[in-house]
DNA sequence: AGCATAAATGAGAATTTATCTCATTTTTTT
DNA sequence: AAAAAAATGAGATAAATTCTCATTTATGCT
């Protein structure tokens, strides 16, 4: 079962070890942006703090890790596969929850035209951007406080 | 020549203090985004660590302070002012320096609209967002380590 | 202006999040 | 299988922010 992040490391010429493994299965399993206090909860003790740090600045080596802050603060990670396309993130200022949002293809054509504006107006060379949406899960929420 | 902090202080009935005076006066006059690093380099020890972050939190409070977190995670505030409209991001990766930008109207519009369509499709409410764009100042910047 | 009350401050302790150190263990190379 | 290199675990350390509490300051009312 542990054959996805075996393959992951050994395609990034990292060794293959325990942690990084478990660390891997963690986050492909979730499937979704989590933050480290949760991915730490699901790891329990099989990964010692110091080590999961470790790996995820690992994986953030070889590319195949984001990291972004929650408008609460917290430190959200999520694996960049083969089949993860550029996108954006949807925040539930109530729960926490992040959701991974593709916006169309015209709004990106329209929004790089636009950056390629402020790069001339700022002499800046932009390399990158995100749009990060705020608001409240009108869904069913388990963990909505507000139900 | 503090009378625009405790004209601010007074108008979101907050007692006026000196604390708070240095501080609205730090941001006013340095009138940019600004990382709390810098903000307590500004104020020297006039004042304490903690009334700074009491007062940036109490500013927060009133809502006419804006926090957000760098791509090298530092956490910069901005004041919100009355003639301070609608803006988004631009962060210099190499020196740390953040710039306000105002996007086209146009863009603003499709923006909208496009949210309109998560919202719908996440069943969310969604009540802000956010553009953040990264790069690099191509600009004689004093402070960039490139050149 | 002077007093009473409520609110804010300063100093440092405590907490939180992340990094670092180093002896030991695991992985890779030979 | 042995040697060399790399990674790990445990805990120390560091940085950023919040908390505690005794003292000071601001405000509202004589
Ligand atoms: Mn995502
Ligand atoms: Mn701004
Ligand atoms: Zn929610
Ligand atoms: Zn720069």
């Amino acid at each position: 079962m542990s054959q996805n992040s075996r393959k992951i490391l050994s395609e990034h010429s990292v060794s293959i070890t325990n942690p990084r493994i478990l660390v891997l299965e963690a986050l492909l399993d979730f499937g979704n942006p989590i933050t480290i206090d949760e991915l730490q909860l699901k790891l329990g003790d099989s990964v010692a703090k110091s080590t999961l740090y470790r790996v995820l600045n690992d994986l953030k080596k070889i590319n195949i890790l984001n990291e972004f802050t929650s408008p609460d603060n917290s430190t959200v990670v999520e694996l960049i596969l083969e089949d993860h396309s550029h996108h954006h993130h949807l925040f539930c200022s109530d729960c926490g929850e992040v959701i991974d949002v593709e916006l169309s293809e015209e709004f990106e054509i329209m929004l790089t035209k636009e950056i390629q504006k402020v790069q001339k107006k700022f002499n800046f060379e932009i390399t990158d951007h995100r749009v990060e949406m705020f608001g409240l899960c009108t869904e069913e929420c388990a963990n909505c406080k507000k139900n």
